[in-house]
DNA sequence: GCCGTCACG
DNA sequence: ACGTACGTGACGGCA
């Protein structure tokens, strides 16, 4: 690896760090370190976040403003699904760079390319981002974006950075007790499958799966895929009231996901020496402003059920501190009341009502008091089809009703919350006309297809237009919430780090003597990381590991 | 490399 | 008649 510096405009160079077969690394590093930690003079880069994590390791601190064109290209156009240096220089310049897998060859690392290869490539980069960032920057102040970069994305840049360093601990023992427990029921389970079955096969296959239940055994389906008939969580819940194969297939499933997916994986990617996972936040990935986690997803970590529980109690707190858990309570809902000015839901929320509860008695006509578990199901599911722009097959399908049936309770909602519905009639109008949406702080997301003559992709963007202000205002509220945490812990030198953002919900692993001054310094970022209509709720837990902090 | 499936918010 | 809930990432199977 090294360090790829520019200049001026079409004048750069490459400095080997840590590269192979190059002498005098260290002298390299030690004339880079003074501009680095020089906080005026500012870096331009593609990728910062990545820049910074390596020169960490080299001792050296990345100071000053950070123009990251990576960061720069997503603000302005975060529906495209990569945002490389490659793509991105095409895309603003025309300029068609030499891939890294060229440069990279059959070699595994960069470092072990011969430095007189290495250095044009990494110049190429240098100079590129230089140029990148004229074009980005001035196009991020025509598009309004300058305030959301330099205000938000630009300080997170440094803040996933610590997080992704602190990384979280696991008690990889545990995970190891707990993979030999699986095994067992596992092949407990397929036993019995290949003896109802009166055949053993694949069970993951849904191919063979398929031949099993639907031909074999004769049982009707009720969904298909691209490829065939489903088998999916419907359809076997569905097929279980017919046989007893079915649910066995479940029940397998969910074993073998938690076993592959999180239990084996984990300690495999655990840093041997100290036990840590150290995720990768991914600041540039989705199409609403959220961050992304991956290598591995720390943001998918089971949460439901035994197994939920026992796979979160490896997430454990280092000695001397616990893991605090702090999350926004329906922070989607309190934004869609915001936005959308709803005299009904503003009310239920500054009264701290139950809002599914009083959801459902609207729906229903009756009095809060009378409201059922099953009316308050509906309702809960009728507020998240709502959030997500909701159609009558949506929530037909997820009710299990006719889309008919399911119309019906849309009628209702839309009569009883009359600004929600004008607000959404209003927001897709202004998307019409203006080819795309924002979040409350500017965020915007194009919609390209909103006036689509195929009405399936036109419904699409519509429901892109509802959604997207307000997952997105809740990733801004979030991310804002980050940077004045971080910021509070900084400044009282507390030791307490963030180590996860799992979009609604931020955790940190704190010393014992400093729990109670950071559960209200983070009750305090947190609720008031925006100001709105309705107030913001945090609940906090802590305790020794992820599972206890909730 | 895509598909189906399923873990999370 | 068509095909639809929003946003992700990882796994195994299969071509």
């Amino acid at each position: 690896m090294g360090i790829a510096l520019c200049r001026e405009k079409g004048k750069a160079f490459y400095v080997p760090v840590r590269h192979n077969n190059v002498r005098n690394v260290d002298e390299a590093l030690s004339i880079l370190k003074a501009p680095l930690e020089d906080s005026s003079i500012p870096k331009i880069g593609h990728n910062l976040k990545f820049d910074i994590l390596m020169l960490r390791g080299e001792d050296t601190a990345v100071k000053g403003d950070l123009y990251d064109t990576m960061v720069a290209a997503y603000l302005l156009n975060p529906n495209k699904s990569n945002h490389s240096l490659e793509d991105t220089g095409i895309e603003y310049l025309s300029h068609r760079k030499r891939p890294f897998s060229e440069a990279l060859g059959k070699r595994d690392s960069f470092a072990d390319v011969p430095p007189d290869e290495a250095t044009p490539y990494a110049a190429e980069d240098a100079a590129l981002a230089m140029e990148l960032k004229e074009i980005l920057f001035k196009k991020l102040d025509s598009e309004g974006l300058s305030e959301l970069y330099f205000s938000m994305e630009m300080p997170l840049i440094r803040i996933l950075a610590d997080m992704e360093q602190a990384g979280v601990l696991v008690d990889t023992e545990r995970l190891g007790e707990l993979s030999k427990e699986l095994e067992r029921e596992l092949d407990l389970i397929e036993s019995g499958i290949y003896g109802i079955s009166g055949e053993n096969f694949n069970i993951n296959s849904p191919k063979q799966l398929a031949q099993i239940l639907f031909e074999k055994l004769g049982l009707k389906p009720t969904k298909k895929t691209k490829t065939g008939f489903s088998t999916s969580v419907e359809v076997l819940e569905e097929l279980a009231k017919q046989h007893e194969l079915p649910q066995q297939i479940l029940n397998y499933r969910t074993f073998y996901k938690l076993k592959t997916t999180y239990v084996d994986a984990l300690p495999r990617i655990a840093n041997k020496q100290t036990g840590r996972i150290h995720t990768s936040f991914n600041q540039t990935v989705t199409a609403t402003g959220r961050l992304s986690s991956s290598d591995p997803n720390l943001q998918n970590i089971p949460v439901r059920g035994d197994w939920g529980r026992k796979i979160r109690e490896v997430f454990i707190a280092d000695k001397d501190c616990v893991i605090i858990s702090a999350d926004y309570s329906q922070v989607e809902l309190r934004i869609l009341a915001h936005m959308s000015r709803d005299k009904g839901l503003i009310d239920a929320f500054i009264h701290d009502a139950d809002i599914h509860t009083n959801t459902a008695a609207q729906l229903f006509g009756v009095a809060n008091e009378v409201v059922t578990s099953d009316m308050r199901r509906v309702a809960k599911t009728v507020n998240f089809g709502v959030i997500y722009g909701i159609s009558a097959f949506g929530l037909s399908e997820s009710l299990g009703i006719s889309p008919k049936e399911a119309g019906v309770f849309i009628e209702q909602y839309f009569a009883k919350y009359g600004g929600v519905k004008d607000y959404m009639e209003e927001t897709i109008k202004k998307a019409r006309t203006d080819g795309y949406v924002t979040t409350l702080l500017g965020r915007k997301r194009p919609l390209p297809d909103i006036n689509n003559s195929n009405s399936n992709i036109r419904q699409q963007s519509e429901r892109f237009a509802i959604n997207t202000p307000i997952q997105g205002t809740a990733a801004d509220l979030v991310k804002k919430a980050m940077i004045t945490a971080s910021g509070s812990l900084k400044q009282n030198n507390f030791k307490t780090r963030m180590i996860l953002q799992i979009h609604d919900e931020l955790v940190f692993e704190c010393p014992h003597d400093e729990l109670n001054r950071v559960l209200s310094l983070v009750k305090e970022a947190m609720e008031n990381a925006l100001t709105l209509s309705v107030p913001l709720k945090v609940d906090m837990g802590w305790g020794e590991n992820w599972a206890k902090a909730h």
